[in-house]
DNA sequence: CTTGGAAAGTCAACATGACTGACATAATAT
DNA sequence: ATATTATGTCAGTCATGTTGACTTTCCAAG
């Protein structure tokens, strides 16, 4: 706060940017911004039978069908009990199916049915209209900048599995 | 990484950038870094007897000494009935005082105790220390462009509540 | 000065999505 | 043969959100 002016403070880098202030604006960004991502899919999903848990399964299996219950469970950071609750209506519900391991046949792959991979092209089409209406006001370098804050912000076999799924465009 | 080339699309303006795939991308981003950054408090309050809601509250009433718990309730999102658990906790054991308004005695003004700046301090210290090691990584650049995108995806009315809080610095 | 509405607080009931702990089954690995 | 892994399940608990109903206090407009 109140223009510490051209001072450079450290070896003539300017890192005003790193104030206590600056970062306190940068948490409740992320606060704010992320009430507002996940609005928009809570927003369709209350109704339906389903929650949040839900579309988080639905998005993962879609971004990445065959992965085992294991993967699944690590990549969405909750207990197995957690995540069998859901796994089990929206089998129940046709909306996924299992397919035993060919290798290994105590792994089951998950896989979105067609109904399923409807659900979550409507969920997600709601959360990405968002996210391109963001991007599209904020523009490409913005764009930019902002998936290298997230990504530097993440816990590192997290940001590994999200490199690592990079990037599919061109 | 991916070098979209000069492949031009669209009336010459480049719009990779607001591709399904990117905005896919996004999405998970936006995931897994929110999971990084509510994992540091969230270490700290447990063990101690409260959650992830009374840091919120406790991070607003720092922000904003004085608001009222109306406005708290709309900054926060929930419902008063909600809140009121919360608040009602860290005034009973000292963390936050309120005090009647002078204009209007219906009201009630929030401010945090020295006890409740403590552990404001604690919580955000963790959190700061996050996202000060991501916008090092990002740098100052990276850093403008993820509060331009995270400021273009909130609501409306939270954005106005947000610029107008802004910044302090310079 | 009465009356309507706003600000706050509370009680009760309920839903969701986390958690732990314990246990079962099937299949792989040693 | 035995240990370990992957999965699934039952039961209980907790944190945080929700609705709905009701009270008290106080401001403001008729």
């Amino acid at each position: 706060m109140s223009e510490p002016g051209a001072g450079a403070k450290q070896g003539g880098e300017n890192l005003l940017f790193l104030t206590d202030e600056q970062l306190r604006k940068g948490i409740e960004a992320m606060f704010f911004a992320y009430r507002a991502f996940t609005a928009d899919p809570d927003r369709i999903l209350e109704g339906l039978a389903y929650g949040r848990a839900h579309h988080r399964a639905v998005h993962f299996i879609n971004r990445q069908p065959g992965l085992t219950v294991n993967t699944l469970l690590s990549v969405l950071g909750v207990t197995k009990q957690s995540l069998n609750r859901v796994l089990r209506t929206l089998i129940e519900d046709g909306l996924v199916e299992t397919r035993v391991g060919r290798k290994d046949k105590r792994e089951r792959h998950l896989y979105l049915t067609e109904k399923g991979a409807a659900l979550e092209r409507e969920l997600s089409e709601a959360q990405r209209a968002r996210m391109r209406s963001a991007y599209r006001a904020a523009g490409p370098s913005a764009v930019a900048g902002f998936r290298e804050v997230l990504e530097a912000m993440m816990d590192p076999d997290l940001r590994r599995y999200y490199t690592a799924m990079k990037d599919g465009s061109a």
